[in-house]
RNA sequence: UUGGUAUACGG
């Protein structure tokens, strides 16, 4: 069984999701029993790939034989309820988290706390945000991103201070949201902080930073700036 | 040698 979810998951993991799905027949018909890491894989390599409706359908399955989701299987399957606009299937999976313990994994808070930005439910967000013990880049990246997608920029801004705060280090995916949310209200000040940021830590020239510094720069009225910053981005997409 | 969460800008 572990070679044959070994197999599956390396298929589907190189994107041969075809593939991966006939070796699952496969190994039904070899009378091997599957395992709830034998779905999570593939739902996991689904949701990656945003086939959220294909990731849903494999969970699905998942619970029509019977098996219990785990952790993996959950946290893989909640960005797949967004891409399908299922709030409702999201509450679900958030209540049955309840009901097996697992609300206070934080992968799955995680999940959730930017699922429910995805939805616009930000009280939600902020809700398992707050429950979360041992916050995470990943925790903080994605409340600040939460508060970014629905323009609450100086709440993003303020989350980010509490992360410095809270010491923990952002990484290049923070400061994006934390300089969308600047390029928001045109905060020049704070923008050019993140710029040295990024700067000290070697990513500025990272395609989706540099994105979004010309982006700041732009909705700052610094087009100078942001054509500098343009100019000197090594790969352009 | 099996599965793990967040991903910029524009359209």
């Amino acid at each position: 069984r572990v070679t044959w979810n070994a197999l599956i998951s390396s298929y589907a993991q190189n994107g041969l999701l075809h593939e991966s799905m006939q070796l699952l027949r496969n190994m039904k018909h070899s009378g091997c029993d599957l395992d709830v890491v034998t779905y999570s894989g593939i739902i996991s390599s689904c949701s990656q790939r945003e086939l959220s409706h294909e990731a849903m359908q494999v969970f699905e399955e998942l619970l029509s034989v019977g098996l219990k989701p785990d952790v993996v299987a959950i946290a893989s399957v909640l960005p797949a309820t967004s891409g399908l606009h299922c709030s409702n299937y999201c509450r679900e999976i958030h209540a049955y988290c309840f009901r097996h313990w697992l609300e206070s994994d934080r992968r799955i808070q995680n999940a959730l706390v930017s699922v429910y930005s995805k939805f616009g439910l930000l009280q939600r967000a902020e809700l398992v945000f707050m429950a979360i013990l041992d916050r995470d880049v990943i925790s903080w990246s994605s409340m600040v991103m939460g508060y970014t997608q629905n323009d609450y920029f100086v709440e993003a801004l303020n989350t980010f201070q509490q992360m410095i705060r809270a010491r923990t280090d952002p990484n290049p995916i923070t400061i994006t949201s934390v300089l969308s949310a600047c390029a928001g209200i045109s905060s020049m000040r704070q923008g050019k902080e993140l710029h040295s940021w990024a700067v000290k830590n070697l990513v500025d020239n990272q395609s989706f930073v540099g994105s979004a510094l010309v982006d700041m720069y732009a909705k700052c009225g610094r087009l100078r700036d942001a054509r500098k910053v343009f100019d000197l981005m090594q790969d352009k997409n």
